[in-house]
DNA sequence: AGCCAGGACTGAG
DNA sequence: CTCAGTCATGGC
């Protein structure tokens, strides 16, 4: 068999895996994350809080265009410009503030993202929250989309999404919850979690916004127990 | 013309 | 400890 006709995933039977394949089978890979360099996913990572991607899109390209996307040259910036580029993505005081915390961070390291790499994933993740800005779901975005580590990301999305096909519990619950949850369901494969987290946002960007269930697909066949 | 976006922190009480 | 308030731009 071909490489490129191997099939995705082995997965458990499970509801959370059907979800996952009917997903899939409606949208294909989405590729993610939509940035090319690690330091720049993480920098959208954090841009891109309670924010629209496309706004974020653009401060990014701001960014780029005076060779700000490396941990160096973003750090000896001139604050005031920097705040100018990054502006299009909105809340671009606190913004600024927090990427300078991950930047500070990053000195214990000699500005290397190489050397965080070698951190185990627990302690990485647990050194990610200690950085004021950032929070369960943008340390779980630099972890699963930066560093490449098995872990699920949950977000608004996630929670509506599930929440409307039956995981009403999830309306409340804490992150750390509704993450075990997922994790537990599926085997621990960042390519898989990758997907997922892609496919939900995908989903929920174009159908699941106002409706209870999503007439134009057919995630409403889910059978949730 | 509002409403909302791939959150997280702060300060009251 | 909980939780409302705050941060802010651009697209629909």
């Amino acid at each position: 068999m071909a490489m490129k006709d191997k099939p995705l995933f082995r997965l458990p039977d499970n509801n959370v895996s059907k979800i996952f394949n009917i997903l899939y089978s409606i949208y294909g890979p989405q590729f993610w994350w939509p940035g090319e360099s690690q330091f720049e996913i993480i920098i959208g990572a954090i841009l891109t809080q309670n924010t629209s991607w496309q706004n974020v899109a653009k401060a990014i390209t701001n960014l780029k265009e005076y060779d700000l996307l490396d941990p160096k040259s973003l750090f000896t910036a001139d604050p005031y410009h920097v705040k100018e580029l990054i502006k299009p993505s909105g809340f671009y005081n606190i913004k600024y503030k927090r990427l300078r915390s991950f930047l500070e961070y990053l000195t214990n390291y000699e500005m290397s993202l190489n050397r965080l790499s070698f951190i185990n994933t627990y302690d990485l993740r647990s050194e990610l929250l200690n950085i004021n800005g950032i929070g369960p779901e943008t340390a779980d975005s630099i972890l699963l989309y930066a560093f490449e580590r098995p872990i699920f990301v949950i977000d608004s999305y996630t929670r509506r999404l599930f929440s409307r096909l039956g995981y009403e519990w999830m309306k409340e619950a804490s992150y750390d919850d509704i993450q075990a949850f997922f994790m537990n369901a599926l085997p621990s494969d960042t390519k898989l979690y990758n997907e997922y987290h892609a496919l939900i946002v995908r989903h929920c960007k174009s159908l699941c916004r106002k409706q209870p269930l999503c007439s134009k697909c057919n995630l409403s066949d889910c059978n949730i127990a």
